[in-house]
DNA sequence: TGTATTTTTCTTGTCGACAAGAAGTCGGCA
DNA sequence: TGCCGACTTCTTGTCGACAAGAAAAATACA
């Protein structure tokens, strides 16, 4: 709002690229939260670029649905669906499951190594007990994996439903306790190992229980959440 | 390209949905064949209007993969990826069982009749021969599918890789016969009638099995090109 | 005559300005 | 005092024009 972006000109083309990716992270990091608007007057001043390429990065954040456009009104970074929650987890397990099962299956030269290094990355965040961190790192790791299975198609949509999970977790992320991550950093090895083998159905049941884990870490967190607004009104 | 579109103007903030959609479906049809050039200048004449909102249903279109834009050079309608073959028929199969699955889990009232409206429409289509027709119904009934299966993540992926294949079909819908067709509207029938039953596992059955015969259509019509080709050689 | 280089042309990318639509504001009236 | 309607203002949607980059064409040179 308030820091001027850059006042160095853009090269042709790069402009909209790099409105539209610092958008997408503030709005997954919820430095931009849900609800807030967007004014592209204001990003405009920001980015020190035309209305017109920034519009651009509007729409395409806007089919994304990062965004909601009030048409002839406003535009406001989009709502979290607490009521979609059960279609969300649906849809999470069975690409984290897909995506496992075709790494073991489909994995390559190289794909093994790129793997690991998200896992290191995920490890060292857990040994900081940097949260934010963990967060993104278990993204990264996971979509390694994916990106090993060789499918555009689930790569596409599980990167979307980890980002939006990764504002879920952020609302509640004060919430994270030590245990469970340093658990997950245990099943991320079985789930390497199980690729390795090219063991589809111990992937895929691994990858099955990663998922229920995580399902009910978020679970809890929304209830825990919901309890402690409840006790305020004593 | 000499067609005059409309002289009339639209209502603010309409045009680029018209030019969206109408610029969508002739992908789809292939009315504009992959590799077809989009001139922007050109839509700007067509629609009657300047080249913002054509730019914006454009950027809509590339977000979705349906056109590809060559950085300050061109952009065109994107080709059919048959090296990608593979992997669409994956998820194109899994999208078929989850979301027949989910309908047969889900289904609320009066999603059933819109289901037989489609099937109906698809039943049409083959008693008249109309293989365009056939192709688009067919799209719309197991789409009607997925959304009494209340899982939208699925019916967006499902959406795009159901138009994806009627691009494929189109290609090739010279030689679709009409044996195969007609047996489609029976395993149709027993696929709603196992919604109807909540029988989740046969609706999963009948939606693999639905999918293999597919996929394997599409195959045969594409070696029955291919051989087609090679016997020009001679 | 063939190749390298300059020029032209064409399409996309960006800009500043104007128009339309909606929310909020202000004033009038019962 | 409360409600209805015109007005103002603010944001988005659209426009026409200009700039940049790349391919194609034309020209110069060996």
């Amino acid at each position: 709002m308030d820091e001027t972006e850059k006042l160095q000109t853009y090269r042709r083309g790069s402009g909209v690229s790099t409105v539209y990716e610092t958008l997408r992270n503030e709005i997954i990091e919820l430095k931009l939260p849900p609800g807030s608007p967007i004014d592209e007057q204001q990003l405009s001043d920001r980015f020190a670029l035309s209305r017109t390429p920034i519009r651009e990065a509007l729409v395409r954040l806007a089919a994304e649905g990062l965004i909601t456009t009030l048409t002839n009104r406003a535009t406001i970074v989009s709502n979290i669906d607490f009521l979609g929650l059960p279609e969300f987890f649906d849809a999470l397990t069975l690409m984290y499951r897909v995506t496992t099962r075709l790494a073991a299956a489909n994995h390559a030269e190289g794909d093994i190594a790129t793997i690991r290094i998200q896992q290191k990355a995920f490890e060292l965040a857990v040994a900081n007990r940097d949260v934010l961190g963990m967060i993104s790192t278990n993204r990264d790791f996971h979509i390694a994996i994916a990106q090993a299975g060789r499918n555009r198609y689930y790569v596409e949509l599980f990167t979307r439903l980890l980002d939006e999970g990764r504002r879920i977790l952020r609302l509640y992320y004060s919430s994270f306790n030590d245990v469970l991550p340093r658990q997950y950093v245990g099943e991320h090895e079985e789930m390497i190992q199980a690729i390795i083998n090219r063991d589809v159905a111990l992937a895929d049941r691994l990858a099955s229980a990663h998922a229920d884990q995580i399902v009910r870490q978020i679970r809890s967190y929304i209830t825990a959440d919901s309890r402690q607004n409840a006790s305020l009104a004593l």
